[in-house]
DNA sequence: GCCACATACTGCAATATGTAGTAGTATCGC
DNA sequence: GCGATACTACTACATATTGCAGTATGTGGC
């Protein structure tokens, strides 16, 4: 029936209207306030456009309802959407992770600026990750503090944050060993002192990629 | 003297003309196969415009080259070039990292499918993983075969690959501890044993986030 | 002499972002 | 009881980016 190719961002929305019938306002909160924003941000504007699409393509139905004496629109899934939906979640998907870090660019484009910029920047990776982390936590307290919507859903959900968490953990680990790494690198490096610096970590990736390896062909 | 607001894209592209000129073709084959990729994946054919921006804007020059009995464009920093760089890498950054990850998307919507779609998913998450262990070897190999064009840059760049093993190792743990958390879950879950194992993962979130925030104060 | 592959791009529709704006409703201080 | 401010519930639109298809020339192997 459904012809044309949805977006991830079609089928999460999909996801939440199979648990229940969102207007487009309480969608749009969830989006941006959920940890779907971690591994999914999408814009305001585009979470109130996308269900039209729905609504187009005949997955979800609309209508107007009045809540606090103003109208809004509330979208509820039909049975073409659970099977889009199901159609979506058997599919194969390739587990790659695309990570959009700015803070990372600059670090790449180090050897154009100081030393004090690098390691500025390299503070601005670990604050923000603990920046991170503290959202998580306001999070947390927000799911356990109200009343549960989606029981089904909660250890799935809490398994996700511990992602994350393991994530944050990972870049405060490596903030503290590039910091230490950085302590005794000056502005006027020698080449062959670069040089070393630099297979000194590519041999370490190089040990660790084998490692990796070797224990995904047990 | 340049009025519009760049994007971190032109920053990078501007940061590898900084070390020497390229011809667009090269700067896309670079784009495409160096760690860059994995921070700030590009088009190909953002690639290709994003140069003709930074020439209107006057922060590189372009000239048609002869190369292999062939024309290209080739583009080179200019002085106004060099300060826009300048002026991002100083500019305040947040540390955010934003992951673009369809595989969790999928994981957090487990609710909606069965035990098994759920199991394949996980699984995929770890594959996906390994796969990316494997483009990272690829890419360690390409540097340390190839004659360093920027030996500045090398330990940096070094530095950002262990990096992103961090998060591939992250990926791997969490896969593993979440199959063994799986490994008694069936289809006809009760509520209460449901709930329960979504209390354990929210518990052990908060332990993490405490240790990580009373870490930061010291 | 021809085919596959690498080089060196362009064009464009669909998708997504970012910013601003509109208009009604509830809440709180004074 | 009045005005200021915040929250609800969106729409509009310019700009940015993707995804995919297409074009055309040069090189190496058989």
């Amino acid at each position: 029936m459904t012809t044309k190719k949805l977006s991830p961002t079609s089928y999460v929305l999909l996801g939440l209207l199979a648990r229940r019938s969102w207007s487009a306002y309480e969608l749009n909160i969830h989006m941006q306030k959920s940890i779907l924003t971690a591994f999914w941000p999408r814009t305001e504007s585009h979470v109130y456009s996308e269900p039209k699409k729905l609504l187009a393509e005949g997955l979800v139905s609309a209508n107007k309802e009045e809540h606090n004496g103003r109208l809004r629109t509330v979208y509820s899934i039909t049975e073409d959407g659970h099977k889009a939906l199901q159609r979506w979640l058997t599919s194969p998907t390739e587990g790659y992770a695309a990570i959009h870090y700015e803070a990372m660019l600059k670090f790449l484009c180090a050897d154009r600026g100081d030393i004090e910029t690098l390691r500025k920047n390299v503070r601005a990776i670990a604050e923000g990750a603990i920046e991170e982390a503290r959202l998580i936590g306001e999070g947390i307290d927000d799911v356990r503090n109200s009343t549960p919507i989606n029981i089904r859903g909660m250890p799935y959900n809490a398994m996700a944050i511990n992602f994350l968490l393991d994530v944050v953990e990972a870049r405060l680990r490596w903030v503290e060993e590039i910091e230490a790494g950085l302590a005794d690198f000056s502005n006027t490096q020698e080449c062959e002192e670069t040089t070393r610096e630099g297979e000194k970590y590519y041999k370490l990736a190089q040990a660790r990629l084998a490692r990796i390896l070797a224990k995904s062909n047990k």
